[in-house]
DNA sequence: TCAATCCGTATC
DNA sequence: ATACGGATTGAC
């Protein structure tokens, strides 16, 4: 028939017709559909004349239901279970193998815990490729089942100087030697470490590196954001020798990115720190996972399936039978929950040792009526805290004021009925900004000069709180002539020089600096504390933590003055320095209360139509109980809750970015349903008209399903048929599943 | 009896 | 999305 018609663009080079390979010619291969009732392997030919390049790992483009799709081939196999005709894998994209077998295995089984797609895990597990960067690298020079010792030499761990342990300070724990003793004997020793006060953690964290590097094997390091991945680049460069590691952030272009990947999966460079995403990374011969900071809600993915970092480790950590550590000034009831069941051990130090780095801690109540005229009392300092911060200053030591939130007055609401006062465009919050005469919206930016309660119609405003920008004003009238520094939101200070200054810092913002603060000054703990959050304690706490440690030892006259109630126990943990005992409780609260980590929870939620149908197909599991459903109202439409320069989200593909300035009120949410970019309502602005009432879009429901830890694996594998069968039937709405999610309530 | 069309289901 | 198979319909 008409051939010649029928082409615009030239017949495949292929004329002759493909023949399957002589060897294995059959390819299996993970398609990059996230659908979940396509959520398994597929079968492909091999053409002959692909044989050579079409090895496990490599990205392929396969023809799947009519249409081109990626994908990666995972195996070769001499004949296919399947039993109609197969196709042919259209082109092997390239020859690199970037995905290795524990990568997909840890895949699967990161989807099927999360009762995701492996097409989603991959999509966060293996950076986008740059063809360019590719071939720039090297092209593999030796056949490459070599040992690792063909890496190239200037990219091998630096030589372990000394053969025995690296000097370090680990011996302040009683177990720390035997942890690193136990990398070095390629022995899978998991724990969860206690960092004393003022510990310099990311000089223990590169030993443990080092250490596994002395045994010839990979390391991984995980760490919240990228102030605190600098820092353990720096120290891996000092314990390493500069060459022997390399860091995967979010910040990174698309060429460096793939750059590092590519030299990491080669086996280059076999220690490797980085923020959330780098949990993937194919670090060759794993002897250390380790995790800083675990509670840090940064560590979450927020794209689906919603994998939590500390998660991840522990599979790899358990699969691949190599060394754990959690780490963490606090502690989590996760990490509580490892040590109660004999999964790790614990790294602590003797209380003594403790009491000798940590400074004088003590609660000065919530309200500063004393003196409510002084400049101390509009600062918002108690009369303790104004004499610890005078007495830092004049020791000449800087001061660290923690405050919950950023900007001048982020928060108000009307002086009469004492409702948030909201954007009479969008509905977004209203909030003073620094030198502004009038309050605008944090969303859409707008101007409002003439506030009307949209409920009462009163015409007046109260600050409901007050954020660093207006403290910082404030601290400086307090202590007249002293140097202010704020740090939170974009503009994080990383380190200070030493010398009388007041720091004014979010959570998560706080510079570090030589030697410790005189002083931190840690207000707005009440607020803090009272967040209706099944977390709300163990945060704060882990804030507090992270202030206080920096520090400087009682001994040398370090005082922190934690605004709060002292009776309250999160306040207690905190005088005492005691983690444990903190996360001893709460986990003991959490089970008698049936909440995680002592049970396996997941959310689903949506359009309430789409929730119930999915509800009504669920299968229960075993012991498993449903909650709800209960109405969602989400005060946050966008997926963007800060409008004026703020970070923008999944700007990068390695996800986590720096952020730290993330006050309760302000944290995004997550996006809010599975599609990525899915603002429901349309943009924020929208609806010119109402300004009072609520208007009532489509309703959304949420419920939560939990079951026995035992049951996990049931509970995965219930809600990914849910999933898979929504999907096959293509049913309208939006259905979002998450199992332990970070937010509860 | 056969083709055109509709609907449901699978996607190698 | 698209492709295929089986059922259904309508014209000879």
């Amino acid at each position: 028939m008409t051939v010649a018609a029928r082409h615009i663009r030239p017949p495949r080079a292929t004329v002759g017709a493909r023949v399957p390979a002589e060897v294995l010619p059959v390819a299996r291969v993970a398609v990059d559909v996230s659908l979940a009732h396509l959520d398994r392997l597929f079968d492909y030919l091999i053409d002959e004349r692909d044989t050579e390049a079409a090895q496990a790992g490599v990205r392929v483009r396969v023809r799947f239901a009519g249409r081109l799709v990626g994908g990666y081939l995972l195996e070769r196999l001499g004949a296919s279970e399947h039993e109609g005709k197969l196709g042919f894998v259209e082109r092997v994209v390239s020859p690199e193998p970037v995905l290795t077998a524990e990568i997909a295995d840890l895949a699967r089984a990161v989807a099927d815990r999360y009762a995701g797609t492996i097409a989603d895990v991959l999509r966060l597990a293996v950076p986008p490729r740059h063809a360019r960067t590719e071939a720039a690298e090297e092209p593999e020079p030796e056949p490459r089942a070599s040992a690792p010792a063909s890496a190239p030499a200037h990219l091998t761990s630096a030589a372990p100087t000394s053969p025995t342990a690296p000097p370090g300070a680990w011996e302040r724990y009683p177990a720390g030697p035997a942890f690193l003793a136990a990398i070095r004997d390629r022995r899978p020793a998991r724990a969860v470490w206690q960092a004393l006060p003022g510990e310099d953690w990311p000089a223990r964290l590169a030993e443990a590196a080092a250490a596994t590097a002395c045994a010839d094997r990979g390391a991984l390091i995980i760490v919240p954001d990228a102030r605190d991945l600098q820092r353990v680049d720096a120290a891996l460069g000092a314990a390493l020798g500069g060459t022997g590691h390399l860091t995967l952030a979010a910040d990174l272009g698309p060429a460096e990115r793939y750059r590092r990947f590519l030299a990491v999966r080669r086996g280059a460079v076999k220690v490797v720190a980085g923020t959330r995403a780098a949990v993937f990374a194919p670090v060759a011969d794993l002897g250390l996972v380790a995790i800083f900071d675990d509670g840090d809600d940064l560590l979450a993915e927020p794209r689906a399936p919603y994998p939590h970092a500390r998660e991840v480790l522990m599979m790899r950590s358990a699969t691949r039978s190599c060394a754990l550590l959690v780490g963490g000034y606090a502690r989590t009831a996760e990490a509580q929950l490892m040590l109660e069941t004999g999964w790790a051990h614990p790294i602590t130090a003797e209380r003594a040792q403790v009491r000798a780095s940590a400074p004088r801690i003590e609660a000065a109540g919530d309200d500063y009526a004393t003196g409510a005229d002084s400049a101390a009392a509009h600062a918002r300092l108690s009369p303790a805290a104004f004499a610890a911060g005078r007495a830092a200053l004049d020791a000449q030591a800087p001061v660290l004021v923690q405050v919950l939130r950023r900007g001048y007055l982020p928060s108000l609401a009307c002086a009469r009925c004492r409702r948030q006062a909201l954007c009479r465009r969008c509905r977004g919050p209203l909030a003073f900004a620094a030198g502004g005469g009038s309050p605008n919206c944090r969303w859409c930016g707008v101007v409002d000069a003439h506030f009307q309660c949209g409920a009462c119609g009163f015409g007046s405003l109260r600050a409901v709180s007050v954020g660093s920008a207006r403290t910082a004003e404030e601290i400086g009238r307090a202590f007249p002539g002293v140097t202010v520094i704020t740090s939170a939101g974009n503009r994080v200070a990383g380190a200070i020089p030493n010398g009388p200054a007041v720091v004014v810092a979010t959570p998560g913002a706080e510079p570090v600096v030589a030697g410790g603060y005189g002083a931190a000054l840690l207000l707005d703990g009440s607020a803090m504390l009272a967040r209706p959050d099944l977390r709300a304690a163990e945060e704060t706490l882990r804030r507090w933590m992270a202030a206080a440690a920096l520090v400087r030892p009682a001994a040398d006259g370090g005082r922190v003055i934690v605004g709060a109630d002292g009776s309250l126990p999160t306040v207690q943990s905190l005088v005492r320095w005691d983690p444990g005992g903190h996360a001893s409780r709460e986990l003991a609260a959490r089970r008698e209360l049936g909440f995680p980590p002592t049970v396996a929870m997941a959310s689903i939620e949506g359009d309430a139509p789409a929730v119930l149908a999915a509800l009504d197909a669920l299968a229960v599991p075993p012991d498993g109980e449903l909650l709800g459903p209960v109405e969602l109202e989400d005060p946050w439409p966008g997926d963007i809750a800060e409008a004026p320069g703020g970070a923008k989200p999944g700007s990068g593909l390695t996800g986590s970015s720096a952020g730290p300035d993330r006050a309760p009120g302000e944290a995004p949410h997550g996006a809010p349903h599975g599609a990525p970019n899915g603002a429901p309502g349309g943009s924020p602005n929208r609806v010119p008209g109402g300004a009072g009432v609520d208007d009532e879009q489509a309703p959304r429901l949420r419920a939560l399903l939990r079951a026995p830890l035992a049951n996990r694996k049931a509970m995965g594998a219930a809600l990914h048929a849910v999933a898979a069968a929504r999907s096959a039937r293509k049913e309208p709405g939006t259905v979002r599943i998450r199992v332990d999610p970070s937010d509860l309530f």
